[in-house]
DNA sequence: CTGAAAGCGCTTACAG
DNA sequence: CTGAAAGCGCTTACAG
């Protein structure tokens, strides 16, 4: 713990030799003599010598911080998925000598991640989830900060990323088609939420080779609260549903409940199926069938995504994830 | 979007004033004609000139970046604890024109948390929980930087903040005994944990006082895993156990399934009890009695905390928030 | 291969 | 009340 930190005009006199040298010792840019780099670069290892990254950045006009935004708004931050991103995000950024700096947005209100943009303090942006009128979206567009979108947007000048959403609901609905299911209904969140329509096509996918099949189907969507999920419970019931997909695990720990409450016993009466599978599902019983993504790689790819892109090289526009279908205890 | 962004000395030029100035105007520090003031603070206003806050800081010796850091942890990482945290730090520290940055330690890994600091990226620190060999902890404090931990510690130098856990496991335990309970278990987990030792603390408060209660009370601690949470049900069943106290929701929501596997019915059979009131164990039925914790709360204060401290005010050494117990339908 | 000097965009004694 | 100058800790043409 000295009283000032080292600075690279420190061992410059030290070392005898100029700040330039010592610099390019430790970028590894511009000629230098193996023997002056050899002793430069031992000192600092001695002297346990730091460089002063925010000084830098100044010089190149860089902050090595990325923004992470991340929606504030209250039953989303519940969330197991934000902190798995998180997680992938932050490895990855750290691992590349970049830091993370959060922006949370809240309805809309982008004030954060505008004045993370003004400051100056961030160089790229990851988007962690994407709407139809997306503000974050616009905003880092229309200042040309460089981001990518974890999730899927029709704006094809976007760099994104994302999991199958629309195959994986394909497969577990056609897999429940397979199994001799013919009422079957899908219960979603806000349509504002594009990862909401991209299931509800994979959904209806499913049917689209179907041509015998004579079932009934149903989708309820904009749902986002319990009693509303009651009522369709209530209603489904008196019609005999067979299968109940939800397409959060919060729709679906609402169905369960809601089953619960009315002895409706999983699968035998009812199948239930979610996304997700994650804590907020943990240790239902029966267990929930359900799609698993790999959130903590959906983090850490987007993340070098945008690494790439600061670095100036070309990117993939689109990427797509796989996903895994997990047949559990909720499904016959 | 000018090409290059506005500066002070461009600012100065058009006004034909000098970069003293125009800095003078902005900061509101030194003497300055009330006129010129207002020339440069107009100028900027219709130019849209916001400064270089990591030039400011470069000169200053500041970052206006605070670290929060977070447990990567498996489990852990899945408590929307972290996140409720996050919003209100978030929220403090952006409307005092700070930024979070996020460290994330693993396992006592905390690199991310030294590259933070070594880098300079960080004015002072947030830590969101204590354990009783606090590595990040003892890092921050060898190293001089300012910190706040959200939880407790014994460490009277550390500053501190931390909702009541002692008091609220005492009131909850109380009311559990008022209420005629004779049979009483408490699963916890690691005793790591500060804060798992004053939830047994306040566990035991609540028969301190009673000299006449001639029940039994079992303590199961540094259970972390949902087979083990089955074999202390199975064990406190045969046991006849009236009521299981867990210490969070990860193990309550074993609990709840262990005794659901065996069709003991709550809280007819077996009363339940658990901590946190998150969304691990929402939509449950019966609804959860349980303690409620004002987390958002947390962040905004540790963050108003450290803040004050980054302007060198003395600040109390430890500050205790309440809580709340809320009675369900777990419990009769 | 190496260095002197200017520059990144601010702040802040010091002098007037 | 205002400004010239040095400084924060780096980088990077440019010259040798």
């Amino acid at each position: 713990m000295e009283e000032r930190n080292l600075t690279i005009g420190d061992i410059a006199q030290e070392l005898g030799v100029s700040k330039t040298t010592v610099s390019r010792a430790i970028s590894g840019k511009g000629r230098i003599g193996e023997q002056t780099r050899k002793r430069v670069l031992d000192y600092i290892e001695e002297r346990h010598y730091s460089p002063n990254v925010v000084a830098k950045g100044l010089a190149q006009n860089k902050t090595f911080n990325l923004g992470m935004v991340l929606p504030g708004d209250y039953h989303i931050v519940e969330l197991p998925f934000f902190q798995k991103c998180m997680m992938g995000i932050s490895r990855v950024a750290s691992s590349r000598g970049y830091d993370v700096l959060i922006s949370m947005v809240t309805a809309g209100q982008i004030t954060q991640l505008e004045r993370a943009v003004t400051n100056r303090k961030i160089d790229g942006a990851i988007l962690t989830r994407t709407l139809a009128e997306d503000a974050p979206m616009q905003y880092l567009k229309a200042n040309a900060v460089p981001f990518v979108a974890i999730g899927s947007t029709d704006d094809t000048q976007v760099i994104q990323i994302d999991n199958d959403h629309r195959s994986a609901c394909r497969e577990l609905t056609d897999s429940l088609l397979d199994r001799g299911i013919r009422k079957l209904a899908l219960i979603g969140g806000s349509e504002d939420y594009i990862v909401t329509k991209n299931r509800l096509r994979g959904f209806e996918d499913a049917f689209a080779g179907r041509i015998a099949w004579d079932g009934t189907r149903q989708v309820f969507l904009n749902v986002d609260d319990s009693r509303e999920v009651d009522r369709i419970v209530e209603k489904l019931l008196t019609e005999k549903v067979e299968c109940i997909v939800s397409m959060d695990d919060y729709l679906c720990g609402c169905v369960l409940n809601s089953l619960q409450q009315r002895q409706i016993t999983v699968p035998k009466q009812v199948q239930v199926v979610s996304f997700y599978d994650s804590s907020m599902l943990a240790n239902r019983l029966p267990a929930v069938t359900s799609i698993r993504f790999d959130v903590e790689e959906l983090g850490t790819k987007a993340c070098e995504l945008l690494l790439r892109m600061l670095d100036e090289e070309e990117v993939q526009k689109r990427t797509l994830l796989g996903y895994e279908v997990c047949m559990r205890g909720s499904t016959k």
